[in-house]
DNA sequence: AAGTGGATCAACCGCTGTGGT
DNA sequence: AACCACAGCGGTTGATCCACT
């Protein structure tokens, strides 16, 4: 029996029990919200598989929650990104990659729903763009920097989350006692996207070569980026060391970092 | 004014991890 | 140890908005 028919038999009176199964799905009306924001004053966050019995709502559990995390929280910020939290969405990403929750909890009053859609728009497609354009060679040349950036990717992720807050928090309070613009000297300041790693990287000198790049392909010139982001990498081939890759910016904190994680 | 395509965002889906029994 | 229920996560989809032609 389809849902609807359920419905149909409620609505005349003859079926007593919403079916399991047959949750509401869609938009949330505003008394939908009105009854979630009610239960969740009664009886706290948590428990969601309870909230249609309680609360007299037809919608399953988790529905409830994705409604009350992303959109009803008291504590959640409206409004535009700014770019100061651009530069942590950056700067995060590309320390954890997809890991939107975590991300999430580094901007109070962002959802990681909010953050993922953030990137998608504004991020994702640019690489895209880029590797759209890229010959079966070039795709070659992909595959092998893919795999670097993994390693990077796992160099990094030895760095302690203590030192990256710490990192964080120091320049976040320089801006605050200085009054200067967000992240001075930062590793967001350098951080750079990079397409034919699908991430970031950071060091003023491989930024300069990838902004050519990318200028390149903006003049849909893909040969010539390809080249430019080919010279990008014999960079580091010449440097002997994956760490010219990793974060260069900030060099004596992080560097030091890098030699001593712990 | 109407049509179209891209951008944005809310919501759903499937999967995984965790804790309780 | 096995099972189950639940919470949470990341990927994806669909509706709506808006700028452009």
């Amino acid at each position: 029996m389809s849902c609807g028919a359920v419905m149909a038999q409620h609505h005349l009176g003859w079926a007593t029990v919403m079916e399991e199964g047959c949750w509401r799905k869609g938009p949330w009306t505003a008394e939908e919200d009105r009854l979630l924001i009610e239960y969740v004053k009664v009886h706290g966050e948590g428990r969601w598989n309870s909230v249609a019995r309680l609360a007299g709502l037809k919608r399953n559990g988790k529905s409830c929650r994705l409604r009350w995390v992303n959109y009803l929280r008291p504590d959640l910020k409206r409004g535009q990104i700014t770019p100061h939290e651009e530069n942590i969405i950056l700067e995060l990403h590309a320390r954890w990659g997809n890991r939107w929750s975590t991300i999430a909890r580094s901007l109070p009053g962002r959802t990681d729903n909010e953050i993922k859609n953030y990137w998608r728009t504004h991020f994702k497609k640019k690489a895209k763009t880029a590797l759209d354009g890229a010959s079966g060679k070039a795709k070659a040349r992909l595959l092998r920097r893919q795999q670097f950036q993994q390693q990077q990717q796992q160099l990094l992720n030895q760095l302690e989350l203590k030192r990256i807050i710490s990192l964080l928090d120091d320049n976040q309070m320089r801006q605050e006692v200085a009054g200067s613009s967000p992240y001075p000297n930062s590793i967001a300041d350098q951080v750079f996207f990079c397409p034919f790693f699908n991430g970031f990287c950071a060091g003023s000198t491989h930024q300069h070569v990838a902004e050519e790049a990318a200028a390149a392909a903006a003049t849909s010139s893909t040969e010539e980026s390809i080249n430019l982001w080919d010279g990008l990498w014999n960079m580091d081939d010449v440097h002997g060391s994956n760490l010219s890759m990793a974060f260069a910016a900030n060099k004596a904190g992080l560097m030091q970092t890098l030699a001593n994680p712990f």
